[in-house]
RNA sequence: GCGCCCGUAGCUCAGUUGGAUAGAGCGUCAGACUUCGAAUCUGAAGGUCGGGGGUUCGAUUCCCUCCGGGCGCACCA
């Protein structure tokens, strides 16, 4: 009866729409009428439309060959009694307006507490594995404040994921080869070079931030005989002894700064050992000449992308013999990433988007289905202070650190602004806002309304009121307005979770969380939680702990703090 | 030139895969603390959803076109 993302406590389903399409093809089957795979369900905007809306009645009216109107008729007719269902209305068109009972609603307020922290939770994913790779900066300079965007939504992401049944497991991916690596170190080299009082200039193509003077001086300061030593091997060992130290120092500061994050990866895999050294370019160039999308001009190695939707056909091993990096990471992808998972997401920065298909023509061509690889684009961020653009020059290696950015806004701060917007969209982000702890700062309105529901509490036991088991409590006492519509905006949230995983869009939970606030605050405002009626104050301590449990359970699928006290 | 993304209130942005009279926050203006946290709340003003066509019962959403932004078009990574 249930359907994949329906959670039944208590015997009781949760998921509202899932209940009410399950009457509504009921009733389609009692009229004789077709019933279409899926009902679809929409809340209203006015409340006089309903606490749910549906349009089956028009979309069946074709097939039917009856007007719309007969069609939700004939459902209304055959409707099954369902105690979630106060009433339906046929309005418009042929819209089905359904009002939720609120005896029913008040019975699912105790489900929703009975639940607990696994309310908002399924198994929509049915243990399915993904991976996920996102941040995966450079190694040749620490993380900017792009990457701090990347790290919430790839975290975020994965969080959403795993509370729908996902396994899921976050990677980072380490360029330490090719020739950034040898521009850095080569860098490091003129660097160390010059920390010996030598003079020596940065070649062309070099790393000119300021991080990679400290980092020689640091080496000198820490190991002069070492360092002397370094710089007289021959120019080969030489250069990879320097980079590779700097990879290292880089590498180990990122994943400093990610950890003061919140953000865990799973797996951090280099490109010098465990993708090229290990030979996953050859061989996922073996599987593709099997499959007949290999062949050699000019001297060079094809891949013939433009049989799978790509612009024009890619090389993958250049005529100097060289492995692209387009191959080294088709090698990364195959064997690297699909080896252990079902599905893979790739986070990438607007810059990759032409990318995008040669990578999924590769992956297509190595036999994953098409539904099995997925790329989103984070967009860039513009940081402000108080309207102000912040100059960032990577010419002269000037950028807001990931770190300065945590060290001026906080993790909390941070995490929820990146998460306001689509991750596809650019983002401007105001240090002065994120920094003011107001209402234009939301994620302070939203942790302030978990604050108050915990202190709520506090106070609550001061009085010396006991809270019994949710179950011994009349729910039935929440008549107001403003309770209805805040038991029906948590109800809203396991299916919130779910579509929030299915786009891949954690915004979605920000935003229902600034509305879960914003519902929350004008209620407690107005109407006092502890009074004289015992009873009525346990139901409204009720309410305000599951309001306070979904705040928790949101904020955390964010990766971001639930404050008892602020 | 070709391809992708975007254009919604003064600003920053949502808009639930095509729904009903267009949404929020900030900002502006006018108000509310003897009571559970005023980091809060109440109210007002603010719009040709870039323009124009098309698809249909119905379009901010889908298609075409134009205008205006961003990005990508390597035997670079």
């Amino acid at each position: 009866m249930c359907g994949e993302s329906c959670l039944t406590i208590q015997g009781m389903a949760l998921n509202v729409t899932e209940l009410l399409a399950g009457a509504v093809k009921t009733a389609l089957h009692a009229a004789a009428l077709p019933a279409p795979e899926a009902v679809a369900w929409e809340i209203p905007r006015e409340a006089e439309h309903g606490d749910y809306a549906t349009n089956v009645a028009m979309t069946l009216a074709r097939p039917a060959r009856r007007p719309p109107r007969q069609v939700a008729e004939a459902i209304v007719r055959h409707l099954p009694a369902v105690a979630a269902i106060e009433r339906v209305e046929i309005a418009g068109p042929g819209f089905l307006n359904v009002f939720l009972a609120p005896r029913w609603c008040a019975e699912a307020l105790r489900e929703i507490l009975l639940a607990g922290e696994g309310y908002g939770q399924s198994d929509l994913g049915r243990g399915r594995r993904y991976r996920i790779e996102f941040v995966s900066a450079n190694p040749t300079g620490p993380l900017v404040i792009v990457n701090a965007r990347a790290a919430a939504v790839g975290d975020a992401l994965a969080r959403i994921l795993r509370s729908q049944g996902f396994q899921v497991a976050c990677q980072y991916y380490v360029n330490d080869a090719g020739t950034q690596f040898q521009a850095l170190a080569s860098s490091m080299e003129v660097r160390l070079r010059q920390a010996l009082g030598e003079s020596a200039e940065l070649p062309e193509n070099a790393y000119p931030g300021e991080y990679l003077v400290d980092l020689a001086q640091d080496y000198l300061a820490r190991d002069p005989a070492g360092a002397r030593a370094a710089l007289a091997l021959p120019a080969g060992e030489r250069l990879e002894r320097l980079g590779r130290l700097a990879v290292d120092t880089m590498v180990a500061g990122q994943r400093r700064v990610l950890e003061e994050y919140g953000t865990a990866f799973d797996r951090w895999t280099y490109e010098a050992t465990d993708v090229r050294a290990a030979g996953l370019p050859e061989r996922a160039i073996d599987e593709l000449r099997a499959a007949g999308f290999i062949y050699e001009a000019e001297g060079a190695l094809w891949f013939r992308s433009t049989a799978l939707g790509d612009d024009k056909d890619r090389v993958l091993r250049k005529s100097d013999g060289e492995l692209t990096y387009f191959a080294v990471d088709i090698g990364f992808h195959h064997f690297g990433k699909f080896a252990d998972v079902d599905c893979v997401i790739d986070l990438l920065g607007p810059d990759h988007h032409g990318y995008i298909p040669r990578l999924k023509a590769a992956m297509t061509a190595l036999g994953h289905p098409e539904a099995a690889f997925d790329v989103l684009i984070v967009q860039l961020v513009t940081l402000l202070r108080d309207g102000q653009p912040v100059p960032m020059s990577k010419r002269r290696g000037e950028f807001v650190l990931m770190e300065e950015l945590l060290e001026e806004v906080g993790r909390d701060a941070a995490r929820f602004t990146f998460l306001t917007r689509r991750h596809d969209s650019p983002l401007e982000f105001d240090l002065a806002v994120a920094t003011r702890q107001s209402a234009d700062n939301p994620v302070f309105y939203v942790q302030y309304a978990h604050a108050r529901v915990t202190s709520l509490f506090r106070t609550a036991a001061q009085q010396g009121v006991a809270v019994p088991p949710w179950r011994e409590v009349d729910f039935g006492r929440l008549a107001l307005p403003e309770e209805q519509t805040i038991i029906k905006g948590l109800l809203q949230y396991p299916e919130l979770v779910a579509g929030a995983a299915r786009a891949r869009e954690p915004h979605r939970i920000a935003y229902y969380l600034s509305e879960l606030a914003g519902i929350f605050h004008p209620y407690y405002k107005a109407h006092r939680i502890l009074t004289e009626d015992r009873p009525l104050s346990l139901a409204r301590l009720g309410l305000c702990a599951a309001v306070g449990q979904v705040l928790r359970s949101g904020l955390g699928l964010l990766g971001v703090s639930a404050p008892e006290s602020m």
